[in-house]
DNA sequence: TCAAAAGTGTTCCCCTTACACCCATGA
DNA sequence: TCATGGGTGTAAGGGGAACACTTTTGA
């Protein structure tokens, strides 16, 4: 089998064919995005329930097919806009591609998943069938996405340890006890809100606006508003061992 | 466009139809192996040079087309194994899925790439037309392969700080005077052996065999040798910060 | 005895963590 | 003035980097 792509043109949909003339398989391809956001205190991803057969009644991370003019970026942004309404993703990032032969019992299919990351205050009354389901208590889960969500929850937590990604979950002003509460929700325990400033602060993740939130009906001293400083997918701590020397 | 893959069967190498009849393209699907390893004291990656057009003189990566009852990852392997002969991979992990439309201009190809580390003492003199080309002097290489490269040569500098990936490029057994040039080749600067040594023993990523070394004919106290623990991928140092309580 | 190569000990410094203490507000 | 929630100061501990010093060999 001659497996090189060299020679003659390879036309979309059709099998392709080298130079040498041997087929070359063509396969759908579809991309599928783990949502995540902390909803009540709980890291969460948005799944939808399948009404149809094969899997039916199990719950799914949305997404589709890959359209012959787009790429996959492209494409899981135009599916999660179209079909749970997801448009304020602040940070979506490629995961990995699986490709077992029958991972769809209706046939080979490919599958490249995104991780998508929404702001804790984006709205999203999610459409009928979806919902957003706690990380930390899935349900039965339809098809591999099993693998993808558990795959986008530890990339995740690694980085909002090295990065400064907490900027995808946080709304645009915050104070540091609901960051707290972001980040502990994402992690999945306790962090205290002492050191999350003293660590954020120093690597210049966050700054305060110079406002301050009005407390709550049983008082208390007025919270300080910050606001991350930078919102694009930042590096802050490159490297824990083994650094360059100075 | 329906793009949710529900109802009937989607065939290989054909246009899938989902259950409204609409088409489900379909795609070639190439996967790439960037294939690290320290030749000389160099961090090189394994490229031959193509003979046909397009892009006809240049460097690439060896891959090829994905068949029908394989995965991605066998697929790699046999690529690796028949083209450039290489058998040795220590640790193989996939990189990323690129899309773009016009990456081929043979047509639309998708390509997933696989970041390979293979051992500095595994043999291969490389085929012909196949090199090791140190990656901090690359010559012009084909279609989109360089951000494969870059990414892959980013992805093993992070790794090597935070797991025991080390292993792979590693002989069996080696001084640290060995590991050293190792690291610093693979990192792009000097470390230190002494601070190496107290990192990865404290980590126990290493261990001595309790064998030394002949030293070199310039005398010399012979080094002891030291094997890797382990030689599967571990994590050593999960998190940088916000670590959860004790 | 000297040079070369390898390994160890010691110190410094930065960063994270823990925890006590102080500040601001509503009732 | 008290309870409640927020923020700051300070000390302890760990780990990596730097560098001097010791050990072991060949010539």
């Amino acid at each position: 089998m001659t497996t090189q792509l060299e020679g003659d043109g390879v036309g979309v949909q059709d099998s392709g064919t080298d130079r040498l003339g041997v087929a070359w398989p063509s396969y759908p391809h579809e991309v599928l995005g783990v949502v995540l956001s902390v909803r009540q205190s709980q890291l969460c991803v948005l799944l939808w329930r399948r009404r149809l057969s094969p899997q039916r009644g199990r719950w799914a991370l949305p997404g589709g097919g890959l359209s012959a003019d787009e790429r996959l970026r492209g494409a899981i942004t135009r599916h999660l806009a179209v079909k749970v309404d997801v448009h304020e993703i602040a940070h979506l990032e490629q995961l990995a591609t699986h490709s077992a032969v029958d991972r769809d019992p209706r046939g080979r299919v490919l599958a490249t998943a995104y991780l998508g990351l929404v702001p804790s205050d984006a709205d999203s009354e999610p459409p009928p069938d979806t919902t957003w389901q706690p990380v930390d208590d899935l349900p039965q889960t339809a098809f591999d996405h099993r693998f993808f969500i558990d795959a986008a929850v530890e990339r995740l937590r690694a980085k909002l340890s090295y990065t400064n990604v907490g900027f995808a979950l946080a709304p645009q002003e915050f104070t540091i006890a609901e960051l707290r509460d972001l980040v502990s929700a994402a992690l999945g325990y306790q962090v205290s809100p002492t050191n999350l400033t003293r660590v954020m602060t120093r690597r210049q993740m966050i700054e305060p606006t110079g406002a301050t939130s009005a407390p709550g009906r049983a008082g208390g001293r007025p919270a300080a508003v910050y606001r991350f400083a930078r919102r694009e997918l930042t590096i802050t701590d490159p490297f824990a061992v083994l650094k360059p020397p100075r």
